[in-house]
DNA sequence: CGCTTTTCGCGAAATAATTATAGATTAAAG
DNA sequence: CTTTAATCTATAATTATTTCGCGAAAAGCG
């Protein structure tokens, strides 16, 4: 296989977690880290977490396993994290607040240059060194500011009407963390994050593991 | 099929979008719905809605769709968002606050009953209505308000000692919105809620739309 | 009433994703 | 230097998930 396909999404959504168990690694020292170790780390496959792997391009090595520096910078190579994403994050309550905070986006390239609100409490202050504008600002702010893409945060009523904004003011990739399906245009790209879908799963594995138990205790 | 498989993840993941909308179709007084409209407004395949609807066993009239109440009903029977889910929040953070704040869980049958943190500003106050007890009180509370679940809202170098607190006191399905992979008994659940996936996933998404523009622009 | 259209359900086909198998490579032990 | 065990790659097989094709049911309409 010269070029593996790269639209798998249950494979790109695995690649974090690999990341942070090779990092990990490497601030043990280690040169080398084996797909069985980072199997067994996440209760996977190995056979799994290599052919998950092999789609950055890195080879490794028999009985030692694959090279942690070169590993990491092809996984950052692959998702773009070695470049910067300028984003803007647009409602600036709880949950905005918790994803400004997250350091993590940081590391893997993302960095929050605005925020936008309506509260005059908030505008003009900064949060977690993010500074927050007026939701009026925001088209002038997007351009000025050469912002690659938003996160949407803002109460559910408000969603699609932020939206439209967004795409007017030209950006063209959202992640929504709002429940609402947004309608924007083709070429614009929105990752939605459910909360009620992790939630439903869950809830399901309960019902599945209670039945499990009253079947046990009956027979 | 008598019994369809009740694990298929990706559709169980897509029944609270469907709910969703089936929802609003209530609150328009509508009777009836059919897979056709719902994949319209979700930019599915019909087929793939109907075939996910199949799970909850009712069955749809042809040339209507499916009956708007027992649908949902259905739905939330088969995820047992129909009986109250007593969950428990520890860590009242930005996250854990915004988490406390969403109302959605309530009418999902999730009741965030207490929530526990560190700090000594926030225990004995009450976020959302909900109580916050210190730490300490956990195993204790846990017990006496007979709890279901628990929402991990941690800083990460925390998430594994909560986890076996938890897990000591008799928790048995925890909803992780950590980072860290947690190790715990088998019997448990556990949930991970991965932000830097759906990055990930956008993350590709952008570098394939910017990838196409640039050979649309070479050719 | 009979024709047309929409939508459903079922079984089958197609596609996607995971897991298994086989052969090759290499470090370390004997 | 040979053997052993761990791990890799590539290909094949299996399993999971999505999509298709067809016949049937029911509403709307002339």
């Amino acid at each position: 296989m010269q070029t593996p396909k790269v639209t798998n999404q249950p494979t790109i959504k695995r690649l974090p977690s690999y990341l942070h168990i090779i990092e990990s690694a490497q601030r043990e020292g280690k040169e080398y880290i084996s797909g069985t170790v980072i199997a067994e780390e996440l209760k996977l496959e190995p056979i799994q977490v290599r052919k998950d792997l092999a789609l950055t391009g890195i080879v490794g090595k028999p009985r030692i396993g694959f090279p942690v520096d070169e590993l990491i910078q092809a996984i950052y190579s692959f998702l773009e994290w070695d470049k910067e994403h300028r984003a803007i994050l647009i409602g600036a309550g709880n949950l905005g607040t918790a994803l400004m905070g997250y350091r993590e986006f940081n590391k893997r390239g993302m960095n929050i240059v605005a925020a936008f609100d309506l509260d005059k409490n908030k505008i003009g202050n900064s949060l977690h060194g993010t500074p927050v504008y007026s939701l009026g600002q925001m088209s002038e702010k997007i351009e000025e500011l050469e912002v690659d893409m938003a996160l949407l945060t803002v109460p559910s009523g408000h969603a699609q009407a932020v939206a439209d904004l967004l795409v007017r003011a030209g950006i063209r990739a959202i992640w929504n963390f709002t429940n609402v399906k947004l309608k924007v245009p083709e070429e614009v790209i929105v990752q939605k994050e459910d909360l009620s879908s992790g939630y439903a799963v869950l809830s399901v594995k309960m019902r599945l593991t209670n039945s499990q138990k009253a079947q046990a205790g009956a027979s």
